[in-house]
DNA sequence: CTCCTTTCTCTTTTT
DNA sequence: GAGAAAGGAG
């Protein structure tokens, strides 16, 4: 036995031979892995090795338990060992190693003890991968997840208690919206002034507030609010729809969790004994409910660990609340915080200019990113004509870049909006550069991917009314919409599904001409249903599409666009034989479609795959990259239009540009246009506010309009003063001698702020290649294409200090290139 | 009931 | 500018 004074003697010595496992990291990173027990707030700022700091701390609660964070001491240890420990911790001899270990563990956790929660699948995968490398197979145990995989797997469980069966439906935004649609049409309310998509909104919020439909329609007439009232009906009736279809959204799959672990002691009890640890990534991303429940599963131990950065909150919009990161310390009561403000990636200009940033917002946790690495290239702003000249910019950077040694993957290209990415690919295209877009439309919202999962979803639960309805009649069965509607209505009226009512179609009058045609339907998907249970899934997809007619349905058409659709088709079943590969639990029906519910186009993207990434700036969240170019930073786009004059919204922009800059490592190139097209229509937006937010000491400007220094009134480099004239269709090549803009200059200067002091023809030195010698390639030329191979040059018009090559290659056809990009990659043969 | 045309919207971000 | 929804003709 130790005396007291021993005791603590242990403790200390215990904590630091536990610390010599973790020698690699940084001090406060150490400290997060070893503060194992209670509450602890991480503020972990961008590229300041998060994750690192996640894995090492679930290895170390697994390996050595509380042992780096208790003054226990097991009765077992008397002086000998107080001081084989104390002896190794002065002098760490490898070969004593392992008896030390011994020494340091308490309680060692097991792996289901610990649920690490994450937001995006990508995260949990990673997360997954890298506890699987540390700790071997016993990480599969841990309940690495999202949010929304981990209530589903608690759900299965004991839904039922809520009066749902366990094969419950997943629901996505674009189900929940059809639902709502239906509802309107129902109720007599106008789809323009009872936006299917506002009355979502409402009703998430409602969620979130964790009000069910009828409290809410209470609390709304008690307000007397009319039109509040309408929707709390709506919600009220969207809440029935999804009762009957056995189906949750998105919100319900948390709401439903968390109403089952408050209102069951039991199940509470079950799953707070169960996890001893839990972690939250991503905090600063969570809304209420997923507040409420992390912090019921945490109940009781209050192991809690959540990691966030206030500065990189970006959903908002989707409820997330900053409040819950921001209010964490008054939650839990001695409460340990940990900032980690070392970053690791970035090289210090474009460290300084995201700070520079970002410290334009109030309402922070407050936190300064510092990094030992050099200055590194300055910030290189780039003002484009428009948008081809933007994306041709682009496009030139990433080929040059290519000549110096980069690989196409170490670029990104990241946008405010999907509709961005159109000119970039088509820069992409002309240029031959290998791009992937991540997001935007997805494998699994496209029409002929969602009817298949509409098929399988109405066979998995003959109750999804919903997908029933959208395949009913598709590939065409003669069920016209007339037959469908009068089915929905005596659905209604009879409160059975839709399902049975087309089942026992000749019982209602009303059916009667369409009956044999509905017979011939519900044979056919019992057929389907019964094979489901005898086949295997892949088997069972085959005879799926063929049995449906809708593999036959393309068939018949000829164009292009169905022949891809077809190929989608059979790409789904790609999907169910990589579930199958992958699948933790006995596979099936049910559990593929709970996955698919679940996934975005976010978790495919293969960093090992050589091509330019391309995605919006929410996407980049966690990913980094050597070299990134954000796009269209302009008022009216970063900051989005819906942003100016919103002082809470123009902080979340701007945290979601810090966002975008802290991705780069080596290089950030940020770009506008004075003039896009955007959406049908030609605006001219002014460089965005956070361009000029960043101190010219960091900045690199080129472009061929300086309207922003115009503005900031000082001596600055002037346009000449002559009107815009009528563009070439073609030039858009780098002719020498600027363009002055089209509009007036000086209207209004609200966004510019602090650059008035800028030296003349200062921060105007430029990377503009002059309109001097053009590569020496001429006609009838044979010529060898890094990406294209060969190919010979069969047309070159000169165009605006460039010149446009057409080149007919031996295997990619025939190319229209700009000549001086090409050349770069181009030899004559 | 189907197919084709026209019109009309809709443009933030995601589980 | 593109895609979906609505409307009209067969």
């Amino acid at each position: 036995m130790l005396n007291r004074e021993q005791e603590l003697r242990f403790c200390k010595a215990r904590r630091a031979a536990i610390a010599l496992d973790y020698s690699n990291l940084n001090p406060e990173q150490r400290r997060a892995v070893l503060a194992t027990e209670g509450p602890l707030l991480l503020l972990a700022g961008a590229g300041s090795g998060k994750t690192t700091v996640l894995i090492h701390r679930i290895a170390n609660l697994m390996k050595y338990g509380r042992g780096s964070d208790c003054d226990e001491v097991p009765e077992w240890v008397g002086e000998e060992e107080l001081n084989a420990l104390e002896s190794y911790v002065a002098n760490p001899d490898p070969a004593r190693k392992e008896a030390a270990e011994r020494l340091c563990r308490v309680d060692p956790a097991v792996p289901w003890s610990i649920i690490a929660i994450t937001f995006t699948n990508k995260a949990a995968g990673e997360l997954k991968a890298r506890l699987e490398q540390m700790l071997g197979a016993s990480a599969n145990d841990i309940w690495a997840s999202t949010f929304h995989s981990a209530c589903v797997r608690i759900l299965r469980r004991d839904i039922e208690r809520l009066g749902f069966q366990s094969s419950f439906t997943i629901y996505d935004t674009a189900d929940s919206e059809r639902v709502i649609k239906d509802i309107n049409k129902d109720f007599g309310l106008d789809d323009k002034s009872f936006p299917p998509k506002t009355i979502l909104g409402y009703i998430s919020r409602a969620k979130d507030a964790m009000k069910l439909g009828a409290d809410y329609l209470k609390e709304c007439e008690k307000s007397g609010d009319f039109r509040l009232t309408k929707i709390a009906k709506v919600y009220v009736e969207y809440e029935r729809r999804l009762r009957e279809a056995n189906a949750l959204d998105f919100d319900d799959i948390i709401l439903h969790t968390v109403r089952l672990l408050l209102n069951f002691d039991d199940v509470r009890q079950y799953y707070q004994k169960k996890f001893r640890y839990v972690l939250i990534d991503e905090y600063q991303d969570t809304n209420h409910l997923q507040y409420l429940l992390a912090s019921t599963l945490a109940g009781g131990r209050e192991n809690i660990c959540v990691v966030g950065d206030d500065d990189q909150s970006i959903y908002r919009f989707r409820g997330a609340t900053i409040e819950n990161i921001l209010s964490f310390e008054q939650q839990y009561k001695g409460a340990r915080v940990i900032r980690l403000e070392q970053n690791y990636r970035s090289s210090r200009n474009i460290l300084e200019a995201s700070n520079a940033v970002i410290r334009n917002n109030q309402g922070r946790k407050g936190k300064e990113l510092w990094t030992d690495q050099g200055e590194g290239d300055k910030v290189k702003c780039y003002t484009a004509m428009n948008e081809h000249d933007e994306a041709q910019f682009v496009a030139a950077q990433i080929l040059s870049d290519l000549s110096a040694g980069k690989a196409w993957k170490d670029h990104a290209v990241l946008y405010r909006m999907n509709a961005q990415s159109n000119q970039i690919e088509q820069a992409f295209k002309k240029n031959g550069i290998p791009y992937r877009i991540i997001g935007g439309i997805r494998f699994f919202d496209r029409a002929e991917v969602k009817d298949m999962v509409a098929y399988l979803c109405a066979i998995n639960n003959p109750n999804d009314d919903l997908r029933l309805s959208r395949i009913i009649n598709n590939p065409p069965r003669g069920i016209g919409a007339t037959t469908i509607e009068r089915a929905q209505d005596l659905a209604l009226q009879t409160g059975r599904s839709l399902w049975e009512v087309v089942k026992s179609a000749r019982e209602f009058p009303e059916l009667q001409k369409a009956a044999p045609k509905l017979g011939q339907f519900t044979e056919m998907m019992e057929d389907l249903r019964r094979l489901a249970g005898e086949m295997d899934l892949p088997a069972f997809y085959e005879e799926l599409v063929e049995r449906t007619g809708y593999a036959a349905m393309l068939e018949q058409k000829k164009t292009i666009e169905d022949r891809t659709r077809l190929e989608n088709v059979h790409e789904l079943s790609s999907s169910i034989q990589n579930y199958l590969d992958n699948a933790v639990e006995e596979p099936s029906l049910s559990g593929f479609l709970d996955e698919i519910a679940l996934y975005t186009d976010l978790d495919n993207h293969d960093s090992g795959e050589d091509c330019v990434v391309m995605m919006t700036m929410h996407s980049a969240k966690g990913l980094e990259f050597p070299v990134v170019f954000v796009v269209g930073v302009e008022e009216g786009i970063f900051p989005g239009i819906r942003a100016i004059g919103e002082p809470d919204e123009m902080e979340e922009e701007r945290r979601l540009c810090y966002v975008a800059m802290t991705r780069a490592k080596e290089r950030l190139y940020m770009t506008c246009a004075s003039q896009r097209m955007l959406f049908g229509r030609t605006n001219a937006n002014r460089p965005s506010r956070f361009l000029g937010e960043i101190p010219e000491a960091y900045v690199e400007k080129s472009g061929r309009n300086f309207r922003s220094e115009n503005e900031s009134g000082e001596g600055g480099w002037q346009p000449p003063q002559r009107r815009v004239r009528p563009k070439p269709v073609f030039d858009r090549g780098y002719s020498a001698g600027g363009y002055s803009s089209g509009y007036s200059a000086g209207a209004g200067s609200s966004g510019q702020t602090g650059q008035t002091t800028a030296p003349a023809g200062r921060g105007v030195s430029m990377s503009r290649p002059t309109a001097a010698a053009l590569p020496n390639f001429q006609k009838g030329d044979s010529v060898v294409h890094k990406a294209f191979g060969k190919g010979l040059i069969t047309g070159l018009t000169p165009m605006g200090g460039d010149a446009l090559v057409e080149i007919a290659f031996e295997k990619s056809g025939t190319k229209k290139l700009m000549l001086k990009a090409a050349a770069q990659h181009m030899t004559k043969e």
